[in-house]
DNA sequence: CTATCTGCAAATTCTTTGCAGGACT
DNA sequence: AGTCCTGCAAAGAATTTGCAGATAG
């Protein structure tokens, strides 16, 4: 899996600076997280001491490029990344109004939904959900 | 129509100046377009030529904030704007990669799924569906 | 009259870019 | 060696805010 990450970042004509790789092992160790930039700058200083904002974004914007990174706006004017999952179609997330934890949903279940839509002359090459609700940790407080 | 969001601004004690009626009957003369606020600015000025941009920004977020205009972020780092249709759920979104443009899918199709997500103790109270994709339009120049 | 609203300009926030020096390969 | 990469600081872009004067109710 590591190994495969590199192998693509050299196919790409990456150099694998420590820095990006600072970046890369931040964000392995928070698969299934959504980290901002500025989060990941500060995770990755334990292992790059010295590394910048500026490059922070550059890698993952470059991560995000070849699909290993997946970046997304959940609330105002920030984006958040995490480790792309590389399944055929991006999962779907649901954003808790309360605790604004967000939960990963695996099933697609859009299918009919978009061969409804493709029936009309579309053809769909991406999508992206987001549901808001109330986590079940948070159902009682409402 | 136009007489009910006059009494919801009313019943917010919201003041109608003559700025936020310039927003307001730019926002229905555009129903069905998304509009950014430096568009809004530019068709408002023909309506109150002294309108800046900040009384803009304060007003868009007013109607949006009574549910009387919807809010979301289609490109990278900028909103838009369009006016709500009051109906129950939220209607989707389909943007053309290739030409832009968006179109609205009035069909939700999104309740087995949402149903199979709540059976897991979730609440859903909103969602929002993005499809990205080529419109009919631009299917024959990918 | 008085609280709310406005326009202006400055401030914020997130992200990108130019540049000169540094480091992979 | 040569291209790519980095950190810094400055620039950009969208949005928000402070303030003194203006205006709706």
């Amino acid at each position: 899996m590591y190994e495969s990450i590199t192998e693509r970042l050299k196919k790409n004509n990456y150099r694998l600076t420590d820095q990006r790789m600072a970046v890369l092992q931040v964000m392995l160790e928070n698969k299934g997280h959504h980290l901002s930039a500025e989060e990941v700058l500060v995770e990755a200083r334990g292992k790059a001491p010295n590394i910048g904002i500026a490059t922070v974004y550059r890698t993952l914007e470059k991560l995000a490029g070849i699909s290993i990174l997946h970046k997304t706006m959940f609330e105002a004017g920030k984006y958040r990344y995490e480790l792309s999952d590389n399944h055929t179609h991006q999962h779907h997330h649901f954003i808790c109004l309360n605790c604004g934890k967000i939960t990963e949903i695996e099933e697609d279940l859009l299918y009919s939904l978009e061969q409804h839509i493709e029936n009309q002359g579309y053809q769909i090459v991406n999508h992206e959900l987001k549901l808001y609700g109330y986590c079940p940790d948070c159902q009682t407080l409402k």
